[in-house]
DNA sequence: CCCATAGTTCGGTTACGATCGAAGTATGAA
DNA sequence: TTCATACTTCGATCGTAACCGAACTATGGG
């Protein structure tokens, strides 16, 4: 009767509270134990233990054993990639729970997407490049005029190199915790790579988080300041 | 005590194996009355027009009123990007009900996935031109060899427009009726356009099915012969 | 060896939500 | 108006799964 991917199954079982709030804490990055995780889900650990099970089974996470502590993180890109769609979903819909972002505002602040800066700091990157003309948005995509050529070389990025490669130069993605587009592609790389290189930031060891230096977010907002807020669409 | 997007609304509205069907069968692209969908769920009247509502709700479809009808749609590219990827999430995962497809036959042969080839036809495409090294994947991406270049300019494909865009020229994306990679960006859509203009093929009317001619079929198999089918990782 | 902490398994309760029958509304056809 | 089709609302039933208490296993420390 039934047919195709069973979604139905993968929805269960994000669709629990509780272990909808597993999943949201192991957004961080970071491996938590199940006591960890019983708390973050506001039940006990004999439920956490059996949501886990299933999540397990379900492939969601993957334990690591250490000493009496059992380490769950989630399962590799294609759950953290799902999981970044389904809350950009819930976010444009406006089911939100309490806050508009994750609870950690370090996270909120600036994250690593993959390869490239997402949270506040990379919707910062992303609007300036675009109100000053360096980028422009088309029908098919996002597009570096030569004006943002000229910068991100001036930056410091080889752009030679990466046009060479004629890999995705350019490329937008929406941002769960900001509810905005920032810069991914081979450019939303580059600019992360020669932040770390400048010293401006560093990430932080075992989680998604970017942690940039007081005067490396001067640096950073004198480099790519934003104009007055403009009231955008919201997407 | 809860923080973040409330993907457990959106978990818990897929979750269900009833409305998973009607999601499901939405995803052909046509808009589809009460009636209709309460057979591909296989529950009563009454029972789907609860779920309907309920999805409604959540954002996931809109109504449009025709006559005494009611069609229902899924409610923008962003639902779709999502069930796209919970469909090859759970494919991933052999979370299967019965068949590893769509049940439309031609939807599983050739379909629309936002603007390039998906289906078998997009996954051949993909793996011919991989196989004779007109793609090479790297680690950060796909990109076209020269080898690859010369061939789409000779497929007449104007390939100094693409590059000059500076748009993502190949990216990869994963199918979740084949449960293999296909080609999209910029190349992967002059691709299908040129496909339609040599007149191999032509979209149907309402839905994403892509129809071959019979002689198109023939020339485009001709045109991208695959090796004998080689057993490549999942994914 | 004994105790403490971390996690699992088992059993019984409870609550939520899917389901359908039956009755109600809206649109169209005769 | 009357009948038929398409859909919605209401009310009651029923199953499943989340939940926790309690007992059990495993690892580490003294």
């Amino acid at each position: 009767m039934k047919e195709g991917p069973d979604i139905a199954r993968i929805g269960a079982l994000i669709g629990d509270p509780a272990r909808a709030n597993m999943l949201t804490a192991l957004m961080s990055g970071k491996a938590l134990t199940v006591t960890e995780l019983s708390a973050e889900a506001g039940v006990t650990l004999q439920t956490a233990s059996a949501h886990l099970a299933k999540l397990e089974a379900g492939g969601f996470v993957a334990p690591r054993k250490q000493g009496r502590h059992k380490y769950y993180a989630l399962a590799g890109d294609a759950v953290v990639g799902t999981l970044e769609a389904l809350m950009g979903l819930a976010a444009d819909k406006g089911h939100l729970r309490t806050r508009t972002g994750p609870r950690d505002p370090a996270l909120r602040e600036a994250r690593v997407c993959y390869n490239h800066l997402a949270g506040d700091m990379g919707v910062r990157l992303y609007r300036s490049l675009l109100a000053r003309g360096h980028l422009r948005t088309a029908d098919d995509g996002l597009t570096a005029s030569e004006d943002g050529i000229a910068f991100a070389a001036s930056f410091g990025i080889d752009i030679a190199q990466l046009t060479a490669a004629r890999a995705p130069l350019c490329r937008e993605c929406l941002d769960w915790s900001e509810r905005r587009s920032h810069l991914a592609g081979a450019l939303g790389r580059a600019f992360l790579a020669e932040i770390y290189a400048k010293g401006w930031a560093a990430r932080v060891p075992d989680s998604r988080i970017v942690r940039f230096t007081p005067s490396g977010r001067a640096a950073f907002q004198n480099a790519f300041p934003v104009p007055s807020e403009t009231p955008t669409s919201p997407l």
